[in-house]
DNA sequence: CTGAAAGCGCTAACAC
DNA sequence: GTGTTAGCGCTTTCAG
């Protein structure tokens, strides 16, 4: 910086302010300086701005292993860059112990603030809670914490089953199963879906045991689950299923057992993976609004920052149903197929 | 620091060194230190290390926004923590431009070098050039450009797509059909999964215009692919498909025109996706070393980095096959069903 | 509109 | 073993 000053024949601290940003330089002064840096190279030492302002303009970005998450980093960065954010990237292990330790590097390099994304598994989060308490912005998407003072962000697991099934309901089909997962189910994602799946059978004084099917979440527990449940209830007329892969199994042996989908029988899944275009029919499937999430999560917390709010809240964000062949539902869908629920 | 220093009666410069891991300091007054740190709740500042040192241990991460390279990110960042590195993560869009400016703000951040998971479609290579000439550490994944003086890591999707060929040609299959994609398809991972196919049978005298059925990449050209192909050769023995999804699709339209699958006509898709497991059959895929390109590309940047080596060259990581039950092959897997190729 | 002085929190180099 | 001094490259504050 002190070469540009001099080869463009000011202080240090014009070219300070130019790099800044700052106005109050005149503009033929800020032409020589530019020409300057160009010449040299020079390129502005963002460390040292940083310890300067004790601002690092750079967010924690803690995310779990986990692929759901893809297109929230996606929408984080888009947000970041454009508030002109970067961010630190970590993606430690779910045990506490490992996840504190990530976070501790993260504000030792002195992040602005933190974004967790989490796994809905079981978390510990006493280590969140005195970081809010020390003043360190903190906005998490999907952890299923209790409100503590800081925004959380959620997809709507619960809402988006309710919809589904509602949807069935109000279309005739009386009789709706659920396939996969199971209520004890360490990912509170599980859990969720099975509870708006009972809400909305139960609203409608339908709910039976006999329909509840659960298991594992692969495509091979969908083959043995949706055998065993149409054993039990022949006539079932339509499946609510934990994720897509399960689906895909129920999908490949309901046509085996000669079952029609979605005439005799609809099918949804969860998540809107790439295995929905590629069953035999088509499967539709609940998209969560997983980029929106990461844009807003980072929106929620650069606001935060940089005006200091400190209200904060708890955000649901509406999913969609992806509708393809094998739901039996098109009524409300838009030109690409997208059904708002709830 | 100072508070520290003054806390535990000694100079900050001990303090310094304790927290830097020097040797050199009395285990008393070590003991002292991290008493008074621990009770001021001190967290060392990584920006004026940074400063100080002119070293940020800080990784840049530039990664096009593409589902494959999910895992090698996993293991960039299991390297990097390992090494006691962090990154800083950025996905542009492709074109070249804005790859670019993004490059700018990470060099501006000072980070200590570059690992670049390209998505395989063309690509401006000049400024990484201009980078590797300014010193800048670098090395890419999947970029596929001209050796420039950095190391370059690929899939080796040619050796795959061979290897699978080739085995299928041992087992006496004569007629092996590629579906999907095209030899000038944008992505450069396409055009070597052809030319690998065309040279394993090339080399087997058995290579057939009529063979190759070249199209787009969803599971509905699969359908409308494998039905054309179908009419050209009915006597195909096997496909290799240019990616799971067109084979998810094949592999439906297979089963509703009566083929059987792999007795007929054995598939194989690529790059492992959840799709394989969902098909009916399931379906075998080529697997990449995703995770080990990540964790050697960032090895050999931090190697590079910290030794200064100017050596560099290229690696090609050796993908296998998963087997499931579509490709009729299982001689030389291990008990997961992983087949090595090449 | 521009410049001079002081300092962000740390480390390197040398002294004790 | 430990302390002193100077400085990393920038910004803030205040003076002109």
């Amino acid at each position: 910086m002190r070469d540009v000053a001099r080869e463009a024949g000011v202080s240090h601290m014009t070219v300070s302010r130019v790099f800044a940003g700052h106005r109050g330089v005149g503009a033929a002064t800020r032409q020589r300086v530019l020409a300057a840096a160009q010449r040299l190279g020079y390129r502005p030492n963002t460390v040292a701005r940083s310890l300067a302002r004790a601002r690092t303009h750079t967010l924690g970005i803690v995310m779990s292993r986990h692929a759901p998450f893809a297109d929230a980093l996606v929408g984080a960065e888009d947000e970041a860059v454009d508030r002109g954010y970067s961010f630190l990237y970590t993606t430690p292990n779910l045990d506490p112990t490992t996840e504190q330790r990530h976070i501790e590097v993260l504000l030792e390099r002195r992040v602005d603030g933190l974004l967790i994304m989490a796994s809905s598994a079981a978390h510990t989060h006493d280590h969140l809670l005195a970081l809010h308490s020390n003043g360190v912005p903190l906005v998490t998407i999907n952890r299923y914490c209790e409100e503590m003072g800081f925004w959380r962000l959620f997809y709507d697991y619960r809402g988006a089953a309710r919809g589904v099934v509602r949807r069935w309901l109000a279309q005739g089909r009386r009789s709706v199963a659920f396939l996969g997962g199971s209520p004890d189910h360490a990912q509170y994602a599980v859990k969720e879906r099975i509870e708006g799946y009972r809400e909305a059978l139960r609203e409608a004084g339908l709910w039976l045991p006999e329909l509840e099917c659960f298991g594992g979440t692969s495509p091979h527990d969908g083959d043995v689950l949706v055998e065993a449940l149409l054993e039990r209830c022949p006539h079932v007329a339509a499946i609510l299923v934990v994720n897509d892969s399960v689906a895909a199994g129920a999908l490949r042996t309901l046509a085996r057992l000669g079952r029609r989908v979605p005439e005799d029988v609809a099918v949804v899944g969860f998540d809107n993976t790439m295995v929905g275009p590629c069953t035999a029919p088509p499967l539709s499937s609940v998209r969560h609004a997983s980029y929106e999430a990461g844009r807003m999560g980072c929106r929620l917390l650069i606001e935060q920052i940089e005006r200091n709010k400190q209200e904060a809240g708890t955000l649901y964000l509406p999913s969609a149903l992806m509708v393809r062949h094998s739901c039996g539902l098109s009524a409300g869908m838009d030109e690409e197929g997208v059904l708002p629920l709830e």
